[in-house]
DNA sequence: CCAGACGTTGTT
DNA sequence: GTCTGG
DNA sequence: CCAGACGTTGTT
DNA sequence: GTCTGG
């Protein structure tokens, strides 16, 4: 494998692993407040409030998504100006909320079912019965700061920690990757869930994974999560894998392995030699 | 028609 | 709910 | 994804 | 080895 796109430590690191689900941990820092602000979001579920931040993100677990909201309609621009509303979403109705990660569909007879449903391919989203009426009329944005794959060099597993390149700083920041939900009527009451759309990867990616999440331009976000949209043919276009220039990646520590360990150590490079070995 | 599945990934 | 298999 | 459990009985 | 929990 002819590794380009990788600064040479980290390529001479990866290997050939192809055998796993995507995308299946995070990191949300930013808080769903400022989420809200960046992105143009008028309305915050309560339940939000209190989200902490998070480095360590694991399916199964509650998470933030901003959805858009059917029958409500947008603020007019003078209300938008006075309200300080600006940012992609600032003409469509959108809520910051709450969610399980793994997409419980509305018919399922239990929840087992989630923890297949963590991704969702897009080149079959439209037409798998779990996940068709969901793509169709219920989209959303998972945002995050960063993201984890594991990979494998001579039975070695190592953590890298990915980031996107935001287009307004230059720097790495919060992103948006494009999800779908539904809400499912369980015994113990309502539960909503949600999967991460995945495409086929960009030439940084595909050194280390042969999908990736798909992530979407900020001028997307409201074409996206508009529940009237019913372009499909459109709306899978805009899911595709980003430019590889906008992204990182760096190794990081083994802390990360267990979703138990939720700190910005998590994060934290890691050098090639991490964990030490005896003789370094 | 009913019954049963319904997902991701790749299968080194 | 919606599709496939029988 | 990784870590960790992986059984029986029956149930204040 | 395989499944569940996080």
């Amino acid at each position: 494998m002819v590794l380009r796109n990788l600064p040479p430590p980290l390529a001479a690191m990866t290997g050939s692993g192809f055998n796993r689900p995507m995308c299946c941990r995070y990191h949300l820092s930013t808080s769903p407040v400022l989420i809200a602000e960046l992105f143009g979001v008028a309305t915050i579920a309560p339940a939000i409030r209190s989200w902490l931040p998070r480095y360590n993100i694991a399916p199964g677990q509650a998470c933030v998504m901003v959805r858009g909201l059917s029958g409500v309609a947008p603020p007019p621009p003078g209300l938008r100006q006075r309200g300080g509303l600006s940012g992609p979403l600032a003409s469509l109705p959108c809520e910051v909320a709450t969610a399980r990660w793994g997409l419980i569909p509305r018919w399922a007879a239990d929840e087992t079912i989630g923890v297949r449903t963590i991704n969702a391919g897009i080149e079959t989203a439209d037409s798998t019965p779990s996940l068709r009426e969901s793509f169709r009329t219920r989209r959303c944005v998972v945002p995050a700061d960063g993201f984890y794959e594991w990979t494998t060099t001579g039975g070695r597993k190592t953590p890298l920690w990915i980031g996107v390149v935001s287009e307004q700083t230059g720097t790495p920041g919060p992103f948006a990757m494009a999800g779908i939900w539904d809400r499912w009527e369980g015994p113990a009451g309502a539960v909503e869930t949600f999967s991460v759309l995945t495409c086929a990867p960009n030439s940084l990616m595909a050194e280390i994974h042969d999908r990736m999440p798909v992530i979407l331009a900020r001028e997307d976000y409201a074409a996206w999560m508009d529940p009237s949209n019913t372009d499909v043919a459109g709306l899978t276009r805009l899911c595709r894998a980003i430019a590889p220039e906008r992204m990182v990646a760096h190794p990081v520590g083994a802390l990360v392995n267990s979703p138990r360990h939720d700190s910005p150590r998590c994060l934290e490079p890691a050098s090639q030699m991490d964990p030490p070995t005896l003789f370094g």
